[in-house]
DNA sequence: CGCGATTTTGATCAATGTCAAAGGTGGTGG
DNA sequence: CCACCACCTTTGACATTGATCAAAATCGCG
C-alpha cells in the first residue's frame, strides 16, 4: 500500500531502441537515431511490485513516469476510507503528469501488477518540449484521449446500472487490449480484483460479485482466474447500454441476427 | 436543444486585443503584436443562446471553440434519455478539441448561457501548434487542468452522497468563479437550472431540490434566484467532504474555531 | 393574465450498500 | 509436501439512499 523507497528504486538502464512502449507512448515522435536525446533526459528506468504506489496524493509533482508494461491505475483515498480508481493505465500512458509545476498531486498512482515505468524529470520533460513542438503535441494528444476515456467513465457512473457499468468497463478493457494486441480474439488477461472494479465503478465489491455471477450465468462473459472472456460481444454491448455496432465493428454481427431488445430480467 | 444553423451563425468581427478571454485561454502565449498570426487564423467569433449546441455527438471534430463569454457544458446524451454533464465550461475553455482529426465526437457542447465563442479551424491550429510550441503546450496545460476537476467529479459521482456532491459542485464553482474574479465574496451569479446540477452529479433534479432545501435550512448556503451565496464556506467544505484548509486557504477560519465533525442529521 | 418551465413536497419503490459468515485460492515456510 | 494464512469471492439477511410517480406551488415572461 505504501510507497516503499528502496527495494525498487531498481535504476535497469535500458537502451531505448529496444523499448516495447515507444511507439505507444509519448516518446513516439523521437525517431531511431534521435533516442540519445531522451536517454539523457531519462532519470531510469524502474520496478515497482503489484500494489506499490508510485506517487502519493500530497506528493510533490516533479517526475513522470511512463509506463513500459504492466497495469497502473490512478485513485483517490477519501476520509471516509472510501477509494475511487480514476483510471486504469495500461502501457504507454503517462503518470503522475500535473498542469501546474510544483504543484501537489490529489492523486496517487499505484501498481495493479509488477510494472516497470521510464522516469523522467516534469521540468526538464517540458524543457524539451518546448523545443519539440511534436514532442507537446504527443502529450496534448495522450492526455485529451485519456479524458476521453474518462467521459465514459463519468457516464457510466453517473447515469447508469450496476450491471451497464461492469459491462461497459469490461468491454472497455477488452477493446483496448485489442487495440494493443490486434491478434488477441474475445480473451484477455485481466489482472483486477473485484474489489478494482467496484472502485473503479463506484460500487462496492459485495455488488460487483453478484453482478458478475448474473452475467456469467446470462452467458455473456466469464472472468475467473484473472481471465477474462467474453463469450457474447454483441450481448455485452447491449447490456453495457452501446451500439454493438458501433462499439464493434458492423463485422461482429452478422445482418438479420439483430435482436429484439434483449433485455434479461 | 437542436443546434440552430443560421440564427447564430453571427459572424462578429472582434479585435483580439480587446478579447477578455486572451489571457486565460489558449491565445495566452500570444503577444500583442503576435495577434495577427490569431486573427487569420479563426473563423470568426460566434454568438449562442441558451439552450443551443454548438456540436453534436456524431459530429466530425472539425471546428474547435474558445469560450469568450458566458457558460457551457459538454454532455452525453444515452438511449434512455439520460443525460451526463461531464462539466461546466467557463471563459478560457476550449471545447470540441478531440485527440484524433478526423474523429467523431460522443459529446455535445452546450450553451448554458447566451454566450460567444472564437471559432477555429482544427488542422489548421494544430498547425500551428506545430511551429509554436508554447501553443502546444498551452492546450496540453489547458486540457491537463481540465481532467484534474474531472477526476475530481469522478470521485464525487462515485464515492460521495448526493449532500456531500452538491456541496463539492457548489463549492468548485464558487471557487472557479473566485479564481476568474478574485474581488468577488462568497456569492455568485449561478446560471445553472437544479436539472443542470442533477445531470452533473448523476441525481434527479428532484433529489437535488431536497439536497438544496436541506443545506439551506442548515444556512450553509442559499441558492435562488440564479444567486448562489455560500454563507458558511468552511461549513459547507466539512460537507463536502474536504478540508476546508485545504480548499479556502488557512485564512478561511480563525484560530481555535475548527468545529468536531460537524454531521447534521 | 396565462402559459411553459422550474422548483417543491409527498408517498412509495427499487437498486445498491452494509454487515456477517462461509468458501476458495495461492503463496510461504516448516 | 503439507499446513497455514492472508486475501479474495460468494452468499444471505437486512438497511438505506436516492429514484420514481404525481401533483401543487412558484417563477419568468409575453
Amino acid at each position: 500500500m505504501t510507497r516503499v523507497a528502496s527495494p525498487n528504486l531498481v535504476l535497469v538502464p535500458t537502451d531505448c531502441r529496444a523499448c516495447s512502449a515507444r511507439s505507444v507512448g509519448m516518446c513516439e515522435p523521437f525517431s531511431i537515431d534521435e533516442l540519445s536525446t531522451l536517454e539523457k533526459l531519462r532519470s531510469g528506468t524502474r520496478v515497482f511490485r503489484a500494489g506499490e504506489d508510485l506517487l502519493l496524493q500530497g506528493d510533490r509533482a516533479t517526475t513522470i513516469y511512463n509506463l513500459l508494461d504492466g497495469w497502473a491505475c490512478s485513485y483517490e483515498l477519501l476520509e471516509d476510507g472510501g477509494r475511487q480508481i480514476h483510471y486504469f493505465a495500461l502501457p504507454g500512458a503517462m503518470l503522475g503528469f500535473h498542469p501546474d509545476a510544483g504543484a501537489v498531486h490529489s492523486a496517487s498512482v499505484q501498481a495493479v501488477t509488477d510494472i516497470s515505468v521510464c522516469e523522467f524529470d516534469r521540468q526538464r520533460l517540458i524543457d524539451l518540449a518546448r523545443q519539440r513542438p511534436d514532442l507537446a503535441l504527443r502529450l496534448t494528444w495522450l492526455i485529451a484521449r485519456d479524458e476521453l476515456i474518462l467521459f465514459d467513465h463519468l457516464t457510466s457512473i453517473g447515469r447508469r446500472t450496476a450491471r451497464q457499468r461492469v459491462a461497459h468497463l469490461l468491454l472497455e478493457l477488452l477493446l483496448r487490449a485489442r487495440r494493443a494486441a490486434p491478434d488477441a480474439g474475445e480473451t484477455m488477461r485481466l489482472p483486477l480484483t473485484q474489489t478494482h472494479i467496484a472502485d473503479a465503478l463506484g460500487l462496492t465489491s459485495v455488488h460487483v460479485s453478484r453482478t458478475l455471477t448474473q452475467l456469467r450465468k446470462e452467458n455473456l462473459v466469464d472472468l475467473s482466474d484473472r481471465l477474462l472472456r467474453v463469450i457474447d460481444p454483441v450481448g455485452l454491448a447491449e447490456t453495457a447500454g452501446l451500439d454493438p455496432d458501433v462499439v464493434l465493428g458492423q463485422r461482429a454481427r452478422g445482418p438479420g441476427q439483430r435482436r429484439a431488445g434483449h433485455r434479461p430480467a
